[in-house]
RNA sequence: GUGGUUUUAGCUCAGUUGGUUAGAGCGCCUGAUUGUGGUUCAGGAGGUCGCCGGUUCGAGCCCGGUAUUCCACCCCA
């Protein structure tokens, strides 16, 4: 076999033992908040139907799906006229059938369809799983990523975006980061703001040109929105809220003027100020963390009411968390009728944010408690008995496996980061006591088996 | 998908107008120390210069293609 230079597939990673250490704790901190609040796991497949999964994202989004190559002699099944015949999108469904899941939500609301009869309602679900999205890579965009979402589905109490919210700071919180921001708006807001200038069909590109603002500026935005067909009119109207500035209550106020003749827009604000006040009765504390941000849009496309969008001022990488309402996700799979509102944690990229702010615990690398030398053959018998005895009490042990030099095997502890080294050689089975050297400090004793293990759990 | 950028030892990076044998730090191995790591000292190994092709007497350096990295768009976690 011809030999192969060993290479990563873009936009993939390899991760270390000590790297999954830091990565587990992230998960761990994120798990333990959703249980708190109610929720359960579920897991689903890495890959779903093609058809599953097409047209849930949008145009762009469909062409960021990572298709399977069917198996078997799929060509044969397309017949020359046919092949002449047809485009990319219309070849693909002949070509591929399975494709890797682009995120976790359609999977979800595939999984509420399906098991709708076994599931209580309402249903509060997380999931931790990586998804795959054929991107091109920048820092902190991945091909394959994990994301952690939580939704509840069923339930249109505005008390669960409440919750959220408490969620997203909970969880950032106990992962040490201070200085972030939940940003909050409402789709139907900016429903009422196509609606006031009378062109709701234009509610998608003026969401995506008032999404820029941040990037292009307000000049910007209105050029963009010229672009899409909004005249100087429409400009006129909206431009006094997209750079809307201030507290939370003062923006809240000025919507209110500017929506008052849209039905669709006064029960925005009226929804986006209960989840407000509901956040504040549950912990007053997560004030301070809430921005209302009209320009916030989302380019999922099914989101209806609340939508939000973590961001860290302590690290330039973009969102670390998002999500929404959506009213009907599941009626794209047939079943009517069912609420939904859920967020997710970019685990990826709370990784690279807190790497860089220095936030991972010290000695979460730590694995194994005690090692074992093995430098005399004849010790190996008692050697084994006492890894063995000291593993029955549960701790992490090792019995090195070669007979080294002690030298290399103390380097090898210290590498590894092991807090205590029994040596046993000649002079320890001649006196039936083993020396136990405390590698931080350097301090040796000798212990007999009984007094080892009482140390041991002494020191644990 | 569009435009730009990066790639040289295990890692982080130098490398002059194209000119003999491509360097440093860290890491690794050996020894000083045959039962003692993290410090110190001495020595050593390790490179088809991302890959393919071209120009040239001669290419790490110039040109074309390709992969990859990062950046800006698009979009997003």
């Amino acid at each position: 076999m011809a030999q192969i230079k060993p290479s990563l597939a873009k936009g993939t990673r390899d991760f270390s033992p000590e790297e999954m250490e830091r990565r587990n704790y992230i998960f761990r901190v994120i798990k333990k908040v959703f249980k708190k609040y109610g929720y359960q796991e579920i897991q689903t497949p890495s890959f779903e139907n093609l058809s599953t999964l097409t047209g849930k994202y949008g145009e762009e989004g469909d062409k960021l799906i990572f298709k399977i190559l069917n198996s078997g002699d799929f060509i044969s099944k397309i017949s020359p006229e046919k092949y002449a015949a047809s485009t990319a999108k219309s070849l693909t469904p002949l070509l591929s059938e399975k494709a890797l899941r682009y995120d976790l939500t359609v999977p979800f609301a595939r999984y509420v369809v399906m098991h709708q009869n076994e599931i209580n309602l309402p249903f509060k679900r997380f999931q931790m799983q990586p998804v795959w999205r054929a991107d091109r890579p920048q820092r902190g965009r991945y091909r394959e990523f994990y994301q952690c979402d939580v939704d509840v589905i069923g339930s249109e109490s505005l008390i669960n975006e409440a919750e959220f919210i408490l969620i997203y700071h909970e969880s950032l919180a106990n992962l040490g980061l201070t200085d972030f921001h939940i940003k909050i708006n409402n789709r139907k807001i900016l429903a009422g703001f196509s609606e006031i200038i009378g062109k709701p069909h234009l509610l998608i590109d003026l969401t995506v040109a008032i999404d820029k603002l941040d990037k292009i500026g307000v000049e910007g935005v209105i050029k963009e929105m010229e672009e899409k067909g909004f005249n100087a009119q429409d400009i006129s109207i909206i431009r006094p809220i997209i750079d809307l500035t201030g507290t939370n209550q003062s923006k809240i106020e000025t919507l209110k003027k500017v929506l008052a003749h849209s039905e669709i827009g006064k029960l925005g604000i009226q929804e986006l100020e209960t989840v407000l006040r509901y956040a504040h009765k549950l912990n007053r504390l997560v004030d301070s963390f809430i921005e209302v941000d009209i320009t916030l849009a989302r380019g999922l496309n099914y989101y209806t009411g609340s939508i939000f969008e973590v961001k860290t001022n302590e690290a330039n990488i973009g969102s670390i968390g998002g999500g929404g309402r959506y009213d009907d996700l599941t009626g794209m799979f047939g079943l009517k009728g069912l609420t939904g509102v859920g967020i997710s944690f970019g685990a990826d990229r709370i990784y690279d944010v807190l790497l860089e702010l220095n936030l991972f615990p010290e000695n979460t690398n730590r694995s194994t408690e005690v090692l074992i030398t093995n430098f005399d053959i004849k010790a190996e018998d008692l050697a084994l008995d006492i890894l063995q005895l000291i593993r029955s009490k549960g701790f992490a042990a090792e019995f090195y496996p070669t007979t080294t030099k002690l030298k290399k095997q103390l380097a090898y502890a210290d590498n590894k980061m092991i807090p205590f080294v029994i040596l046993l050689g000649q002079e320890e089975l001649e006196t039936g006591l083993v020396t136990l050297r405390n590698m931080k400090s350097g301090e040796q004793q000798k212990l007999s088996k009984q007094d080892l293990l009482t140390f041991l759990i002494k020191n644990n």
